[in-house]
RNA sequence: GCCGCUUUAGCUCAGUCGGUAGAGCACCGCAUUCGUAAUGCGGGGGUCGCGUGUUCGAGUCACGCAAGCGGCACCA
């Protein structure tokens, strides 16, 4: 006999190796009806599965948190198995649960397109109406492979030769229809229910890597209940409508064109909030002890061979020669700046450093150039030219810790002032790709390991942190600072990364307290990283509501009659004198009119001046999202918004 | 870069079977001076992404290229 323990602590004898789904059919007749899988000393199992020992049981109904993960799990191989009897001849890969959702990874000459779902849904509708049971069982690595092999399943082969020696090759059976499978699954496929909905095609490696085939992959979405899968496509719609792309349109902050592409016009309305940007960085690092600089954007490329850039990254540089036959230089290949990290060092290097000027912060507003792969790019969010809020600090050994620390107190308050709170530190240490000995990568990845707790333990709870193994920088390991907006998506922004080797390749030091030449350490760090970037980040995070600091045009007076024109632009003219970025509409249109417009492109503030304002030196305030309207003097008015547009840096208190 | 899709007026989009292009908004003009999300009337605007081919004839069909979109891969 074992012992069970349920989770409201109720303990129960029963038989060795009984399954969950007896012990649910003998608590009760309903149990069992609803009963799909297991929880056993807090692994989810199927409900078949024998318990072999004393645990901790919780049987899993459709309605439990856990079974949504089975629900899109089970509905993955639901269709694969109706792609397959459809299109006869497509190789099955895998289909595991993701975010929302599931997908499947297919191999077929002919590509599947969004026109075949209605078909492969209303199969699948098919198949779970058939409620056939998951059934389990294992063979052996050769059963198994002869299984595939001789289905023509080539993939399936590979997948098994690529299970751990240690782990059985499983399979489930639901209704004839068989697949390899760690699960665990529901009891049977009619637990599925209705609420699902195929997404989208695309293509995707084999394995994830871009040596291997290209496969198809359908995306699918499955929630517990119709309610659950309707919120959910509301919400894709709402996130499309605050797409930074289209709000960019709208609000006419930015375009791209054919002949540039990956790189940014800003128009008037989107520079303004870039300059805010950088002006709000600019003055926080000031006062934190960095000295701005500006490096060359062009420089011989030899500075990159140095660095190591041009061997690493060479296919993601674009590089310049003089265009005129004539030129003198003809000979010369230059390479547009793809990082100010080489430009810093060279000015640290001009003249000769004494340990008393460490630890040396240099900042830089550096715009850069990547030739990043045209599938890459993505509006502002992944651009081929784009400015980063760059700093490098020279310090010792010593300061290395203090500076990292400070460095997340800046980005952390940073990120706090754009009302990001959840924020995950991930330390990335050495990739496969890297300069330098073990020794000094040792060093490095323990003093950031020990940073990275600090950070956890400083937090009190508040900020995660993680490790990415290998996913280093080539000359050192780095922080990564991913912050999550307002609709739950993460991005990654700051980052912090230290290194011991290019002051060293570049042949920077410092004269020590001991007279004595000494190799600086150099941080690394950003902490919007790209601003372009942080900008598309904001406008879908603000959905284009922007707080005033931060908004293109903060205020727009708007007249009811022409008679109201000259006082408006005495409104308009004492809100610039304030310092406030307002415009004045006088255009010969309703008020409706000018009121619906100056909301479209979500302008925080209107302020209604008539002949009633004009006469009492007023104005009525409107506020973007409200129809309520506030009469109040201009005086009042222009001290009350002056006070909400101060940025969050030089805010009092 | 890879797979798939898309590209028609500034924007959003329609355009049948291959017969030489249309709407709404925006823009311009006139009228209207009006109190918080679209005033009316009139007008101008397109080498149908670029190129080649098929055809008597191409926005429409084929091929190539480019850019964009959704993923994958990449992201110093």
């Amino acid at each position: 006999m074992i012992t069970l323990t349920f989770p409201d602590g109720a303990k129960r004898e029963v038989e060795n190796g009984v399954s969950a789904a007896q012990v649910a059919a003998s608590i009760s007749k309903s149990l069992e009806k609803k009963a799909v899988a297991a929880v056993v000393n807090g692994k989810l199992v199927d409900l078949a599965d024998p318990i072999p020992s004393d645990a901790t049981l919780k049987i899993v109904t459709r309605d439990d948190a856990e079974a949504l993960e089975l629900i899109r799990h089970d509905a993955a191989h639901v269709l694969a198995e109706a792609v397959q009897e459809l299109f006869p001849g497509t190789q099955v890969t895998i289909g595991p649960v993701i975010e929302n959702g599931f997908y499947y990874d297919f191999f077929r000459n002919e590509p599947f397109t969004p026109a075949d779902f209605p078909a492969i849904e209303k199969k699948m509708r098919e198949i779970i109406a058939r409620d056939k049971p998951f059934t389990k069982s294992t063979k052996t690595r050769e059963q198994a492979k002869d299984f595939f092999r001789a289905k023509g399943e080539m993939f399936k082969v590979e997948l098994v030769d690529a299970i751990p020696g240690n782990e059985d090759i499983k399979f489930y059976d639901q209704g004839g229809w068989i697949d390899l499978c760690r699960g665990p699954h529901m009891n049977s496929t009619g637990k599925i229910g209705g609420a699902f909905k195929l997404m989208k095609v695309a293509g995707a490696y084999w394995r994830g890597d871009s040596k291997n085939p290209m496969l198809t992959r359908i995306y699918g979405t499955a929630w517990a209940t119709d309610k659950d899968l309707q919120a959910y496509v509301t919400a894709l719609e709402e996130a499309e409508k605050r797409d930074h792309r289209k709000l960019g349109r709208e609000m006419d902050l930015f375009h791209f064109q054919e002949e540039g592409p990956g790189v940014v016009f800003w128009h008037p309305k989107g520079w303004a909030m870039f300059q805010q940007l950088i002006q709000y960085m600019r003055r926080r690092l000031n006062r934190l002890g960095y000295d701005e600089v500006n490096a060359p954007q062009l420089l011989d490329k030899s500075l990159w061979e140095t660095s190591g850039h041009w061997g690493w990254y060479k296919e993601a540089m674009f590089g310049a020669t003089p265009a005129g036959e004539e030129a003198e230089d003809g000979e010369r290949t230059y390479a547009i700046k793809p990082m100010n990290c080489p430009g810093h060092v060279q000015i640290f290097k001009h003249g000769l450093r004494s340990y008393r000027e460490l630890p040396m912060r240099l900042a830089e507003f550096g715009a850069v150039h990547r030739y990043e792969p045209s599938g890459a790019l993505h509006g502002l969010m992944r651009v081929r030219g784009f400015t980063q809020d760059d700093a490098h600090i020279f310090c010792t050994e010593e300061q290395m810790r203090d500076e990292c620390l400070k460095i997340n107190d800046l980005i952390l308050s940073t990120y706090r002032d754009f009302g990001f709170e959840q924020i995950v530190v991930k330390l990335s240490t050495r990739p496969e790709k890297r300069v330098g000995s073990d020794a000094a990568w040792d060093r490095a990845e323990k003093i950031m390991g020990e940073v990275l707790e600090q950070i956890a333990a400083e937090s009190g709870g508040k900020i995660k942190t993680a490790i990415n193994p290998g996913e280093g920088a080539f000359y050192g390991p780095k922080f990564e600072y991913v912050l999550r907006d307002a609709i739950g998506r993460d991005w990654q922004c700051g980052t912090t990364q230290v290194d011991f080797n290019l002051p060293e390749r570049f042949g920077a030091f410092y004269i020590g307290e001991d007279g004595n030449k000494h190799v600086p350490v150099m941080i690394h760090r950003a902490i919007c990283g790209s601003m372009e970037r942080f900008l598309g980040i904001l406008i879908e995070h603000f959905a284009g509501h922007f707080p005033l600091w931060l908004a293109p045009v903060q205020v727009m007076v708007c007249t009811i009659t022409s008679e109201a024109d000259a006082y408006a632009a005495e409104v308009r003219d004492a809100l610039k004198k304030a310092g406030l970025r307002a415009d004045a509409d006088l255009r010969n249109e309703k008020i409706n009119y000018k009121v619906r417009e100056h909301s479209v492109t979500k302008v925080p503030v209107i302020l209604v001046v008539g002949k009633r304002e004009m006469e009492e030196k007023a104005i009525n305030m409107r506020r973007l999202g409200s129809q309520e309207q506030k009469a109040m003097s201009l005086a009042e008015a222009v001290a009350a918004l002056v006070q909400e547009g101060t940025p969050p840096d030089l805010r009092n208190g």
